[in-house]
DNA sequence: CCAAAAGTGTTAATCGTACACCCATGC
DNA sequence: GCATGGGTGTACGATTAACACTTTTGG
């Protein structure tokens, strides 16, 4: 493998991760922090989306995936690559160029971006040595570059898309409750859901399978588990041209 | 304006036309020819999409409105980033190779696709030096580089958006008939539609505005024209949340 | 008067939406 | 036995889909 990094092109990485627990979609960031050499002063302090340089002899959906590897430790994840930013004033405050200067950016670098879909749960903050943390999407930190604005148009597209495709599944457990999947839609989309009515509507689904288990553990009446058959979604699967403008 | 290009960066326009009389979603592409040094031999004869190269303080956007000017001589179109292209293989055959050597282009270019939409009579191709020209969706001639995929993806993604956007009406003159935006959808979905469930469907919106006049010059019944209203589109428009999984 | 495309109505089935109470469980 | 969230049914309105003939016009 050749190693050389393509200087001004890079991807990055929006991780989305849904907390069942807290209901909360959740974004993935990584802490940017650089003092003055005397160490008298913070120069950067903020957080930003995981990314890195293209290798010259890589796919940009390759670069995408090792470096959620190299975040997460995980592969084959749902991944989207949604937009390309590179606009040449993208970076554009201080402390963006102060770290350009540390880090021997390109100042004009193209990013392409994906997104990626897991599960809180599933990654190891831990063992993450870039002191990765999580962040509710309607509430993010300070951002660096133009990052927040790549998280949110990554949001929007997560927005539409799980409107018309199973992508919600890849966010939840592959044993979830059918109030689980309500939150998850609640929390994405921002509204509220009439809870008979989305019951049935799911239910209703050939590739909505109940299971012969019970939530276990709760202090609760234990709710019914479901799983999603995505063979089954792909056999029913087709597109309807509905025309709704 | 620094016209610097950046060598390993360009766009690439795939531009929808459609042709109201031939009822065709139409493709612009130009011509790409190159003979060996004493002429006895063809090294390159085929189609391309129109791009360029980004320049150093240009944003994506900015590039691809310039290059579309310059093909066309038209602003202000529908367009749409739709993906980037940038795998290390995806100038893999001889011709292109002869080409890249030829342009003196990076041979790992990475491409930032974008798609416009406008009416194929509104470009004038006599005055045009690239010898561009249309070609029918479903018709494609040879082309190089990755085009066919780069349009093909281009493709999808207007499919799927003219389901629930309205910009079936950039394709369309200002002024049309129930039927035109009917053949246009069937050319578009290739699907086939009932006329008189089309027709109710349309008519009932509010933003589709039936106009005091009719067809003219045409040998058979004047059909009544219409016109779509951006601005009654845009203060009607609410998401609707539906969930269709 | 003929060819060609425009325009028109009804019915049945499906789907979306609104809405309130009982049930099962763990503690 | 009580707090908590799980689970259930019905009725109405809106939307879709299937389907065939008459009308208007220019030539």
């Amino acid at each position: 493998m050749n190693l050389n990094k393509i200087l001004n092109l890079s991807v990055d990485c929006v991780v989305f991760g849904y907390d069942t627990n807290t209901k909360s979609l959740n974004v993935l960031l990584i802490k940017r922090y650089l003092e003055s050499e005397k160490g008298s002063k913070i120069l950067v302090d903020d957080y930003v989306l995981t990314g890195y340089h293209v290798y010259e002899n890589e796919t940009l959906d390759e670069s995408a995936s090792r470096v959620l590897k190299e975040l997460t430790g995980l592969s084959n994840l749902y991944k989207k690559q949604f937009k390309a930013f590179g606009d040449p004033d993208r970076l554009k405050h201080e402390k963006d160029l102060i770290w350009v200067e540390h880090e021997k950016f390109n100042l004009r670098t193209i990013t392409v971006a994906y997104y990626f879909l897991l599960k809180t749960e599933e990654v190891d903050l831990k063992s993450n040595k870039n002191e990765a943390k999580w962040f509710p999407i309607g509430d993010l930190p300070d951002l660096g570059f133009d990052h927040e604005q790549i998280i949110l148009e990554a949001y929007e597209d997560l927005k539409i898309k799980c409107l018309s495709e199973p992508v919600i599944f890849e966010l939840l457990p592959d044993k979830f409750t059918i109030n689980e999947v309500q939150d998850l839609y609640q929390s994405i989309l921002q509204i509220e859901i009439d809870n008979r009515n989305f019951r049935r509507k799911l239910i209703n689904k050939k590739y909505i399978i109940p299971l012969d288990e019970k939530q276990i553990g709760v202090s609760k009446k234990p709710a019914q588990l479901y799983m999603f058959s995505k063979d089954i979604y792909d056999k029913m699967f087709q597109k309807n041209y509905l025309i709704n403008i």
